[in-house]
DNA sequence: TACGTTTTTGGGAACGTTTGCACAGTTTTT
DNA sequence: AAAAACTGTGCAAACGTTCCCAAAAACGTA
């Protein structure tokens, strides 16, 4: 803002003291006697003195805040994530900045390198559908950036993971429209890069594999762009309905509604035969029609977790050699 | 980021030159000799320097970002709206913060400050439900921060704002459920506090009187928190069910979402035999069930309407004293 | 050659903090 | 009584920019 307001300098002045005297009492520095500090205190009070955090930023090289990168916002999965994140980060006086890559590589990386120029002291991040080359990532990294990934991580990079348990909840969906009667049982999935898509497919050979169910590939459809073009879903759709599916399990939040979106949309006929399991997050799920059983991940959880590993790296003295990867449990929801 | 990066000091002593002279180079200045420019250019690009944002905002006393207040992201109308700032704000080299105020006053004030104190060029604020005194607003206005609201603004603030034109999209959807036959219909809709609030009730009447329908107090529910309590949205529902409503006609995304969550959990029976019209932006509406008639907002034209506006005060060379309020049209999407 | 212009460059202060170091005053130790 | 230690404060530099002002270089003109 640029519009004036009490600055150390002012209160020193009015208080007849030096800026740096006045600086350690309002940090509440063990030099200070009590006295001074409760002058100085009273003054900043009454003059209602608020630190300008550019400044401090600017001296001590790091700005009290962590970016976020996620793919949108609009999405429950997501949000819910933003919301664990922020509850944890305020409570340990951090600012979070949120960007989003709309699942492009290239926004990612632009919004990445423009928080990062920021002197945000820390990074959460789970990767677009689009992203490959993470070395932007290692760079900053090597340079000195914390980075937590979650949700959608990369392979070989070494530092704090927080995931779901992608296996087993898969693992679960698929097993329970087994269980329920259906053989035929497509996936449909993200884009190839992402360690979650991995993950997901591996849950849901394992569930044939237990029943003796073959697994057939033509039953799997990728998306490439998460489900952000309507177009892509359609024609996942369109080329999985000739194989006469009984039930379809989707991995993705945005996959999920949108594909029952596409059936509806192409096929009501069929919409209501299918039966459907899916990865959402969405707290609207029980109004959908067709209903459907969803796996649900903790996602606010999620967020808290990676938060607090990552302000752990941030406020380490030595850097961190160690890391963990915590893997959360989903939950089943199971169709009414 | 705590890690070195080379800086305008490094350009100048590398190459011989002054730190005014590299400034002045990488910002294009006509003072300076189209070698030397080249010559910074090449070598900035060469060493990969990207200045210091926030160096340059202590500097100029302003920041290049904005901040936005919604009540949540997890709300399809605001986080379309953000993406409509988003989009805009990109553009002009603006870079913007999100807050939430979950329908809290006491965060949103808090929030509000933090954001200005971190040196935000504009803010651009829908209010929380619950916010009834603007004077820290005032106070921050008055002191030279420019402020645009959107979607929920305050009466008696001389200011831009940009909202929807609630009247004729509640007056529709009312008019649309009397057309469909319904003669006892409910209201269910936001604290009173609200702009929205009093517009949306507004169109509601008018609709009731060009139908000669007699409008009934006790037919309209408030909910304090805007439908963040579900027990809110439940006392409210079955406070309205003895009356037998044959049509509701709900004032707020979340509100619509909630109060049908809330129909089928408590009173499943009933929950298909009474029409539902609402606004809301959610792009799941064509799952729903019972399915119903929504009044969807031009939320992401809303984010970038504000953003201009908020921007061209920003950049306004001398103080703005000409206010307008943008009102935008709603559409009506007539259940299936 | 000397001067005035114009063009290009550099010096240095400022933005609001934090912090190492020095120093004065007081208290403790020997 | 002198030396040592401790307390509380101030000076000044630094973080990376921008920009006012002055100075130097280049050019033109008499």
């Amino acid at each position: 803002m640029r519009f004036e307001t009490s600055t150390i300098k002012d209160i020193a002045k009015a208080l007849g003291l030096s800026t740096s005297t006045v600086s350690r009492a309002l940090r509440d520095r063990y030099e200070i006697s009590e006295e001074t500090k409760k002058l100085v205190l009273a003054y900043a009070e009454k003059v209602n003195y608020r630190a300008n955090p550019i400044a401090r930023s600017l001296k001590e090289r790091r700005s009290y805040s962590i970016g976020i990168i996620v793919s949108e916002i609009a999405n429950n999965f997501f949000s819910q994530v933003i919301n664990g994140i922020e509850s944890i980060a305020y409570d340990k006086d951090y600012h979070v900045i949120i960007s989003q890559s709309h699942e492009s590589y290239k926004q990612e990386k632009l919004n990445v390198e423009h928080l990062a120029s920021r002197s945000i002291d820390g990074l959460l991040i789970a990767l677009s559908s689009e992203t490959q080359d993470i070395d932007y990532l290692r760079d900053l990294y090597a340079k000195g950036l914390p980075i937590v990934f979650f949700d959608r991580v990369p392979k070989d990079f070494e530092t704090h993971k927080v995931i779901a348990n992608n296996f087993k909840g898969s693992f679960d969906a698929t097993e329970h429209l087994i269980l329920s009667g259906k053989r035929t049982i497509a996936h449909l999935t993200n884009s190839e890069n992402l360690s979650i898509t991995k993950e997901r497919l591996e849950g849901y050979k394992a569930a044939l594999i237990k029943y003796h169910i073959e697994f057939r590939p033509e039953l799997v459809k990728y998306c490439q762009h998460g489900g952000m073009h309507s177009a892509e879903l359609e024609q996942a759709v369109k080329e999985l309905l000739p194989l006469q599916p009984d039930g379809i399990f989707i991995s993705s939040d945005r996959l999920t509604t949108g594909c029952i979106m596409a059936l509806k949309k192409t096929n009501p006929e069929v919409a209501h035969k299918i039966a459907i399991a899916g990865f959402t997050n969405s707290n609207l799920v029980e109004l959908f029609s067709p209903s459907l059983t969803s796996v649900k991940q903790p996602a606010f959880e999620m967020g808290q977790v990676a938060t607090e590993l990552l302000i752990s790296m941030i406020e380490a003295k030595r850097p961190v050699t160690e890391f963990e990867t915590k893997v959360l449990d989903t939950e089943l929801v199971k169709k009414r």
